[in-house]
DNA sequence: TTGAAAGCGATACCAG
DNA sequence: CTGGTATCGCTTTCAA
């Protein structure tokens, strides 16, 4: 800081940062003689080293960091996050963690960040671990994670796939095939289905596989007529690929629930393709509501995307006080389309 | 650093650092002590002063941040830059540019990056100034840029428009309207048509409609038939709005001309609404080809969005040597689809 | 290999 | 309202 320009090294700090700390005119001489010497202004990592703020939160994606433009969902959470960001004048470091254990793990150590969100990563990654090493907020949109210390903006996820299962059960389902994404990454695609909670490494895929369960048991029905398809990513092609497999069976059965609208709208496809009527041949339910879940006329279950990450980010942000006030439950609720009706009759 | 757990500051920071300059052993001596000490590793902040690289760049958007998340185009570009960032273990840091000048100032100040991409800032913001005060390097996606200091990754837009502008004159369309987005932010929309290269703001838009100008010239047409309007967005809504108001003029045009495929999408949507027939009735032309312009059957000039971003970051994170280097043409492409025909005949 | 000392560039506190 | 001073936490010579 050779600012010596006359006055001393605070006087210019308070230019920058408090101007109504010294007089106007003494404030615009600083300024323009740090233009005149080509001073931008006040080093941002030195600042943050002092005032211990590095004004960002880290949003982790140990997917492709690409993912984060391609889901919609995703999309519309972090354009929550990102409007309470922009309310505490907080930027968001968009981390991409790499596979190798040891990278991921440094990856999260060297972010300079004030907080973490932490949206897609599975249970016992080993970033995960390394984020609450760190020491710093961290916040999730699992309500019911054990990690005591981990904020969450959530829904209550077996609630509502508990509704959208009676709903189902209601029409008459009861052989129905479930097709989702990231039930477990060790899993292999569509060849190998799973049963058990145990098998699902993310929360609220676990918690909503359990909601649709309950529905079962409520209804008096049999869970083992009940097929899971585990697909390879979170998207339209999936969703049709994963879709087909359960059509093409010589059993085919009367309902497909995916775990997101993006899967549902490839099942759309897959029945599509086969001439079959969505709602009447097959029905079809997603998981979030997406826009272009209404124009396709499905049936799914509303989340707030945008408002979970706007409270996700003020949550990190601006922590409220009491523990319970960390754990803030989000409302859904079952939008009922055409993509969904009675079970055929007939053979089963 | 209270790590005096029998050795000095200096190991502890080659423990972490550089793995090979003491014995394995030691190291993980020095590491089991951190994690029971719950240390979590060098301070990131304090690195990167010390360092002199803050290991994120910095990405503006004047526009709500959300921007970021909504476009087709921007989510391919950030995509491409998430790539190369990605590769060099460097963050993304988005930033949302406040209106107030003041602040956008600061807000650009603040950002701990090593680099600024200047994704859509318009001509004359008070945070384009900004940027290059800092002294980063930037990149922008304007070839031409008068900015001497700014790397590029971009299109011959008058070039590719000039070629676009062929197809429609050739197919004997001249009296068309143009619809585009952030001709100029102080325009209003829709009901300032504007006609001067100079009333645009953006040295991108101002190319391509000069290139549609130039290919005017060349089929000697004239000029003076061509409408413009502003719309307020990139979006297919302000798409419709904007082919709204042309077609439903008395003497609506034979094509309409937008300047990315999300408008000539809402264009498309504008048709189908009063029955025109796309290719027949009336033709529209857009820009990008998104994916969902393929779709849509919907005539474009494909640029390459995600290889924009690719090259944008690694531009930013390593520099060629030389001043050509540092700015990188792409090329483009007209895709011919069934959105584009003969002019109708009849009274014109 | 290991340790001591010198900053990186700023800010907060406390006298003047 | 202004100016010294200590310090934030680390990395990097350079010597031992």
């Amino acid at each position: 800081m050779a600012d010596e320009v006359g006055v001393s090294r605070s006087t210019v700090s308070n230019a920058y940062g408090r101007p109504d700390q010294l007089s106007p005119e003494l404030r615009e001489r600083i300024l323009s003689a740090a233009r005149r010497l080509g001073y931008a202004g006040p080093n941002p990592t030195a600042r943050s080293l002092r005032r211990g703020r590095a004004g960002a939160i880290g949003v982790l994606f140990t997917d492709e960091l690409s993912y984060a433009f391609k889901d919609p969902f995703a999309v519309r959470f972090l354009q929550g996050l990102s409007l309470a960001a922009e309310r505490h004048s907080t930027g968001l470091l968009l981390i991409p963690v790499p596979d190798d254990p040891e990278a991921a793990r440094a990856a999260v150590r060297n972010a300079a960040v004030d907080g973490f969100c932490v949206f897609c990563v599975a249970e016992g990654h080993p970033a995960r671990q390394a984020i609450f090493e760190r020491g710093l907020p961290v916040v999730g949109t699992e309500l019911l994670s054990t990690e005591a210390e981990m904020f969450a903006a959530g829904i209550d996820e077996a609630a509502a796939t508990r509704t959208a299962g009676a709903h189902l059960t209601a029409l008459g389902h009861h052989r129905v095939t479930i097709v989702a994404d990231m039930l477990h990454p060790a899993l292999g695609p569509l060849d190998q289905p799973i049963r058990s909670l145990e098998d699902i490494s993310y929360q609220g895929e676990r918690e909503r596989l359990r909601g649709y369960q309950e529905a079962w048991d409520k209804a008096g029905l049999d869970w083992g007529e009940v097929e899971m398809i585990n697909v390879p990513g979170n998207s339209r092609e999936a969703g049709l690929a994963g879709a087909a497999t359960a059509l093409d069976r010589r059993d085919r059965p009367t309902a497909l629930v995916a775990f997101s609208d993006v899967i549902a709208l490839g099942a759309l496809d897959a029945l599509r393709a086969r001439g079959l009527r969505p709602g009447r041949d097959v029905s079809v339910i997603g998981f979030d509501d997406i826009p272009q879940a209404a124009e396709a006329g499905l049936t799914t279950v509303r989340q707030p995307a945008k408002e979970k990450g706007r409270i996700a980010g003020e949550l990190l942000l601006d922590p409220p006080a009491t523990a319970e006030g960390r754990r803030v439950a989000l409302p859904t609720e079952l939008i009922v389309r055409a993509s969904t009706g009675p079970a055929p009759d007939g053979r089963n």
